[in-house]
DNA sequence: TCTCATTGTAAATAATGGTATTACAATGAG
DNA sequence: CTCATTGTAATACCATTATTTACAATGAGA
């Protein structure tokens, strides 16, 4: 069980953005070969994070800028941008209500997996684009 | 995206073995009708939950018994039991290498979400069975 | 205004993985 | 030996992810 890897191509699409920014034109086509995945997945996650405020998409005459510096944008804004909204966890719908354990186990385990969701968005939140970046420089 | 129900039915089935045990026999079907789900689920948890050592499962007889006192389960074991080990995210495998960040996103990413899992493990690490039971006793 | 590369989006498809269910041989206490 | 139960294989179904084709809408530049 592992999370898509919908998190990880928009990382890479908001790192090409910035390295290539008034160098090549970002166009889908262009960043779908530095990820090697098809370009209408990437207008699609161009969509997601577009509608998340962190890009600014040229339609008709292509190409995708920042709308923040990249020190500014963390991976948790980047991971809610594409992944939905949703519990870390599927706790099964009908447990017995007549069982103790059953009647009770959405409350148990709710909250304290809730907390490890957050734990785990503030862990992104302290990573930016920046960072990335600045590794990326490090090792060319 | 989120985690499938086998870690929380996991947990349930370890909570409901720990309040039953000496009062009824746990056998599948028992547990079964507190998860309300399929006996065969539940045998095949229980299968993954003796694996790791975690309870002992009286073939032929029936009934299951946990093999720690509650206080020493911790739901980071009951994790790893039922969900393979690995990476949290799926990293596209063929990046351009041509790209600077095509072919750096692997050793960028990897080790940074390798710690946000290890993050997750050890809160998972933080909550014991006896804490989830002694909730549902005060809640009695 | 026309052109044309590009975006936005829908639709069809394939592949994967989780969940549900049936079936039955193997087990082991009584 | 009996019988409830476990262990496990096989199958089917469904939801989601990922891939790909197709095409109308966009908008800068000629």
């Amino acid at each position: 069980m592992q999370f898509s890897f919908r998190m990880p191509v928009a990382v890479q699409i908001l790192l090409c953005i910035a390295k290539f920014d008034g160098v090549f034109k970002t166009t889908s086509t262009f960043l779908a070969s530095s990820v090697n995945i098809n370009p209408v997945i990437i207008r699609n996650t161009l969509g997601q994070l577009k509608a998340a405020g962190l890009v600014k998409v040229a339609a008709g005459v292509g190409g995708a800028k920042l709308t923040k510096e990249p020190k500014d944008i963390t991976l948790k804004e980047v991971f809610q941008a594409v992944e939905e909204d949703e519990d870390l966890f599927h706790i099964q719908d009908n447990p017995n209500p007549q069982c103790p354990v059953g009647r009770n186990i959405h409350r148990l385990l709710g909250s304290r997996l809730s907390l490890v969701k957050e734990h785990m968005l503030s862990d992104f939140a302290d990573i930016t684009l920046a960072e990335l970046l600045d590794d990326i420089e490090k090792s060319e």
